[in-house]
DNA sequence: GCCGTTTTCGGCCCGACTGTTTTCAGTCG
C-alpha cells in the first residue's frame, strides 16, 4: 500500500484518464465518469487507502466498481490497467492540444496519427516547418487556426486562478488550525490581496516554538514535499500543484511579517521598506502614518493618495440583492424557492430570477411558453422569506445583435440581463456593433459578464472599451462584475474604468445553486480594487430605488 | 462508467455554428 499518495494524486491520475478518453474517441460519458470522479476524490476529506481498507470506496459519489477497482490499483502500484493500456495507444500529453481553442478530440487524434504531433511544444515545432500546412490531412485554416490558438496559450500566465487557490488554502488554514491551535496563521501574499490569478501560496504563522510548529506542519497531509528553506521558511506543494510559501515567525513580529509576506512589491516599495518587529499590521502602518490598509488594496498606487476613501468603499455588507440566478428551470440546482431562501438568508431584500434563453440548449435555455409558465412560479414565490423576485432572464445575444426574445417577451420580463456566449472570437468591428445594438436595446437592464473572459482558459473579446463603456453611460445600461471566480468579469482595471466613464455596475454571482451566492466575496473584493463604493453599484442601492430604477427604464415591476 | 421512487437497462450531453464542408463532421458553450 503506497500510504503517502494523496487523494489529490490520485484525482489527478483519474482526471487525465478521463480526458485521454476523449481524444481516443471513447464514449464521453464514460470520460465523464472519470471526471466527475475525480472531482469527488480531490475534495474527499478522508485518505483514501483508510477507505479501500474498509471496502468502501463506492461509498464516494460518483465512484462505482470500476473506477473503486481502479483507485485499489492506483493505491497498490502508482497506476492502474486501463490508463496503461490507453497510454500505450496514446501519449498523456496528446490531452494538450485541445487546449488549442478550435482543437477537439478528433484533431488533436488526427495530429498525433498522422504527424506524431504529441505535445503543444511538438506542434508548434510542426507549424515552423510548415508541416500542418502541407500535410493533406490538414488545410491551411486549420494551420492558421493552431497558430492563433497557440499564441494565446502562450499569452497565459501559466499561473492559478483565485478560485482555485483560495479554497486550497482554506483547507490547509483549517488543516493546520487544527493541528496547531495554539499558533496563528493567516493567509499572505497575492491570494490574500486577491488578485485573479496566484503564482504560489504564502502563509505566515505566529509561534512560540518554531521547531514544533515545523514538526506539526509534517504531519499534514495535505502538504507534501516539505523542506526547511531557512529558520522559519518551510516550502511544500499543496493539492492542485501549487507551491506554498510557509513564513514562521514570533508572535511579537506578527505584523511585520505578514505585511512583508502580503506585499504587493510595489506596495513595499513605495512604504519603502517594513520595521522588524512589530506585532501587528496596524502598528506597521502607523510607522508610515497610514492607516490599515486592506491587502485588496496593496498595489502601490492610488491606495497612497486615497486612503481616506477607504471606509467608503463597498463591503458584503452593502449588497442588498442580485439580479443573475439560475434555478432548475434552465442548469441551476435550486428551485425558485430555494434561491429565494438562500437570499434572505444573505440579507437580500431582492433577487431576480434570470434562466436562460432558448437558444442555449446545452443549459436548458426557456422558450417564450416555459418562459411565461415560469413567471406564475415566481409570482407565486415572489416575498417568499421577504424577498422581491423579479421574473428576468439571462438572454443569449445572437451573432448579429439581436436577442433571443422577441420584443414583446422581453417587455413583459421585469428585468433583462444580456449575455455573449458564442461569437467571442469576433473581430473587433463586428463585436462592437454587436454590443452597441445590444446597449441600444430599449429591453436591455444588464450587461453579464461583458469580456466574456474564462480565467487562464479563454481570453475576452476584442472589445474597444472605451467606445463600449461611453455608449453604456448614455444607454443607462448597468455592466456586471460577474463574482464566478472562473470569471471576475468586469476585471478590475476594466470596472474601474467603465464607473469612472459614468456606467453603472452590478455585482452579480451567476449563482447556479444556493451555494453560489458564496462566490460574493469574490465580486465585491474585485469591486473595491476597482475603488467602487456603494453608490455606483446598483444592487446596493435600497430596494424601492432599484425597483424605481428599472420602472423608469419600462420595466412592469409591481 | 455511474446511477436508480425513471431501479439492473438505458439515459446521461443539446443544438447552433463553422468550414476541416457541399451533405456532414467537428467544436463549442
Amino acid at each position: 500500500m503506497t500510504a503517502s499518495l494523496s487523494n489529490d494524486a490520485i484525482a489527478r491520475l483519474l482526471e487525465r484518464h478521463g480526458r485521454l478518453l476523449v481524444v481516443a474517441g471513447e464514449s464521453a460519458f464514460r470520460a465523464r465518469a472519470f471526471e466527475r470522479a475525480a472531482e469527488s476524490v480531490r475534495l474527499y476529506p478522508e485518505p483514501l487507502a483508510r477507505l479501500a481498507e474498509r471496502g468502501e470506496l463506492t461509498s464516494i459519489p460518483g465512484v462505482g466498481e470500476g473506477i473503486a477497482y481502479a483507485i485499489s490499483q492506483i493505491l497498490a502500484t502508482g497506476a492502474f490497467p486501463a490508463h496503461e493500456e490507453l497510454t500505450r495507444r496514446i501519449p498523456e500529453s496528446v490531452v494538450e492540444l485541445t487546449a488549442i481553442p478550435g482543437v477537439g478530440a478528433k484533431t488533436a487524434l488526427k495530429l498525433y496519427s498522422t504527424l506524431g504531433i504529441d505535445s503543444l511544444d511538438a506542434l508548434e515545432s510542426a507549424l515552423e516547418a510548415g508541416e500542418i500546412a502541407r500535410t493533406m490531412a490538414l488545410s491551411a485554416r486549420m494551420a492558421e487556426t493552431v497558430r492563433a490558438g497557440l499564441a494565446a496559450i502562450r499569452r497565459r500566465t501559466g499561473r492559478t486562478p483565485l478560485g482555485a487557490a483560495r479554497p486550497v488554502a482554506e483547507a490547509f488554514l483549517a488543516a493546520f488550525s487544527r493541528a496547531r491551535p495554539q499558533d496563528r496563521i493567516a493567509l499572505a501574499g497575492s491570494a490574500r490581496r486577491w488578485e485573479v490569478t496566484i503564482g504560489d501560496l504564502d502563509f505566515v504563522i505566529a509561534s512560540d516554538d518554531i521547531d514544533d510548529t515545523v514538526a506539526a506542519l509534517a504531519e499534514i497531509p495535505m502538504l507534501e514535499g516539505q523542506a526547511r528553506s531557512g529558520a522559519g521558511e518551510v516550502t511544500g506543494q499543496l493539492p492542485g500543484g501549487i507551491r506554498a510559501d510557509i513564513t514562521i515567525t514570533s508572535p511579537a513580529a506578527w505584523g511585520s511579517a505578514l505585511a512583508r509576506a502580503t506585499g504587493s512589491a510595489a506596495h513595499l516599495e513605495r512604504l519603502g521598506g517594513i520595521p522588524d518587529g512589530l506585532a501587528s499590521e496596524e502598528a506597521v502602518y502607523v510607522t508610515f502614518g497610514l492607516p490599515w490598509i486592506p491587502p485588496e488594496l496593496r498595489a502601490g498606487g492610488q491606495e497612497f493618495a486615497r486612503w481616506r476613501e477607504i471606509p467608503e468603499l463597498v463591503t458584503i455588507d452593502a449588497i442588498n440583492g442580485e439580479f443573475h440566478a439560475h434555478t432548475t428551470w434552465s442548469d441551476g440546482g435550486a428551485s425558485i424557492v430555494d434561491m429565494a431562501r438562500a437570499a434572505a438568508s444573505r440579507g437580500y431584500t431582492l433577487l431576480g430570477i434570470t434562466d436562460h434563453s432558448q437558444s442555449l440548449g446545452v443549459a436548458g435555455g426557456l422558450n417564450s411558453e416555459r418562459l411565461a409558465a415560469q413567471r406564475l412560479e415566481i409570482d407565486a414565490a415572489d416575498m417568499t422569506a421577504g424577498v422581491k423576485l423579479l421574473a428576468g432572464a439571462e438572454v443569449e445575444v445572437h451573432r448579429d445583435g439581436t436577442l433571443d426574445y422577441d420584443d414583446e417577451t422581453l417587455a413583459a420580463l421585469d428585468v433583462v440581463v444580456a449575455s455573449l456566449h458564442t461569437g467571442l472570437r469576433q473581430p473587433r468591428e463586428e463585436l462592437m456593433a454587436r454590443l452597441e445594438r445590444v446597449l441600444r436595446n430599449p429591453h436591455v437592464d444588464i450587461i453579464a459578464h461583458p469580456s466574456g473572459r474564462l480565467i487562464e482558459r479563454r481570453e475576452g473579446g476584442d472589445f474597444d472599451w472605451d467606445r463600449a463603456f461611453a455608449i453604456a453611460a448614455e444607454t443607462g445600461t448597468a455592466l456586471e462584475i460577474n463574482a464566478d471566480p472562473a470569471r471576475l468579469d468586469l476585471d478590475p482595471t476594466l470596472a474601474e474604468r467603465a464607473s469612472a466613464a459614468g456606467c453603472l455596475i452590478t455585482v452579480n454571482c451567476d449563482a447556479h445553486s444556493t451555494s453560489g451566492f458564496a462566490v460574493m466575496e469574490y465580486g465585491v473584493a474585485m469591486a473595491r480594487k476597482a475603488w467602487l463604493k456603494p453608490e455606483q453599484i446598483l444592487n446596493c442601492w435600497p430596494r424601492e430605488r432599484i425597483l424605481e430604477w428599472l420602472a423608469a427604464r419600462g420595466r412592469s415591476s409591481s
